[in-house]
DNA sequence: TACCAGGTGGAGT
DNA sequence: ACTCCACATGGT
């Protein structure tokens, strides 16, 4: 399907700084732990792009982790590294803040995912992916936006030969319904056309939906075709800090069943839950809970 | 082969 | 307000 996969000269490797490095598997759970889609591993390096911009990155000696750059991009992609990854805030410290000390369940996940950091994804990209995610696997979602990119956004440039941006609002307003499922979408294909011609048509309303507070922001979001309370949280998680968005999916639905007795609640009050018992970071909880159910909870109810 | 996947929207009660 | 179900597609 990737026909020439051309890679850019890369710079060599850079060491990864700012506080709090991820432990040993935790780098692999914040690229590929269903937060972002857009990253790939090859023998033990990570290249992912987010925006206009392409890295790499891997674990380096002593628990730290290196990042290199397409040859000419040192520069603007420390910066954005630094921005993506939120360098500037240390992991531990936030998670600190969660109530993990009267919470046995919670301080195992955070004790199993030392420095799992959430993403500060660009917002109209994280909209999509997760406009892409409904009753998706995550390989299966990764698969549809890298098509997506493929045949609907724009060349990265020539230092990348092959390698393509996700498409626009306005390049996906100006494609077709079937041109969309001809990328495996599915019935999302629709939504996502529909969202594109709302956007298309509202210039200025996802900057603002984005600026917005928290309940504002995610009641907007609300009004677009195929998102639902889930995805905005998420876009508001992962696209714009909002740490106070609590996402419920299967996982989580399953996670608050299991280790918080709620079972039998639908996603709303699962939701309430978490950001009265969580507090203001519950997303950043959820993503602990999301992780640790994953990895350790697929079998065995308790 | 069945069942499930980081859900949502619409119809029927 | 709540419950049920169609919606497309591919992994396990």
């Amino acid at each position: 399907m990737v026909q020439a996969e051309l890679s850019p000269r890369w710079t060599e490797w850079h060491p990864l700084r700012g506080a709090g490095a991820p432990g040993e598997g935790v780098l692999e759970e914040m690229l590929d732990g269903g937060q972002a889609f857009r990253w790939h591993r090859q023998d033990g390096t990570w290249t992912g792009q987010w925006g206009p911009h392409l890295a790499r990155l891997r674990r380096g000696p002593a628990d730290t982790v290196e990042w290199s750059a397409p040859q000419g991009f040192l520069e603007p992609t420390r910066a954005a590294l630094a921005q993506y990854l939120d360098l500037e805030r240390d992991p531990r410290k936030l998670a600190d803040a969660l109530p993990w000390r009267s919470d046995p369940h919670l301080a195992r996940c955070l004790e199993a995912f030392p420095g799992l950091r959430l993403l500060r994804q660009p917002f109209g990209e994280t909209l999509l992916c997760f406009l892409c995610s409904a009753t998706k696997q995550i390989v299966q979602i990764k698969q549809m936006v890298a098509r997506l990119a493929e045949r609907v956004g724009r060349p990265w440039g020539a230092e990348a030969p092959g390698r393509h941006c996700l498409p626009s609002w306005e390049a996906i307003a100006a494609a077709t319904e079937p041109a969309l499922r001809a990328c495996g979408l599915g019935f999302r294909a629709r939504h996502i056309h529909r969202t594109a011609q709302f956007l298309a048509a509202h210039p200025g309303w996802l900057e603002a939906a984005a600026a917005a507070p928290y309940p504002q922001a995610r009641d907007r979001l609300c009004e677009l075709p195929g998102v639902g309370e889930k995805v905005a949280d998420c876009v508001l998680l992962f696209g714009a800090g909002r740490l106070e968005a609590f996402p419920v999916d299967v996982w989580i639905l399953r996670a608050m069943a299991r280790r918080y007795g709620l079972d039998g609640w639908k996603p709303a009050q699962v939701a309430q839950f978490g950001r009265a018992h969580f507090g203001e970071r519950a997303g950043l909880a959820q993503q602990y809970l999301f992780a640790w159910e994953r990895k350790f909870g697929r079998v065995g109810g308790s």
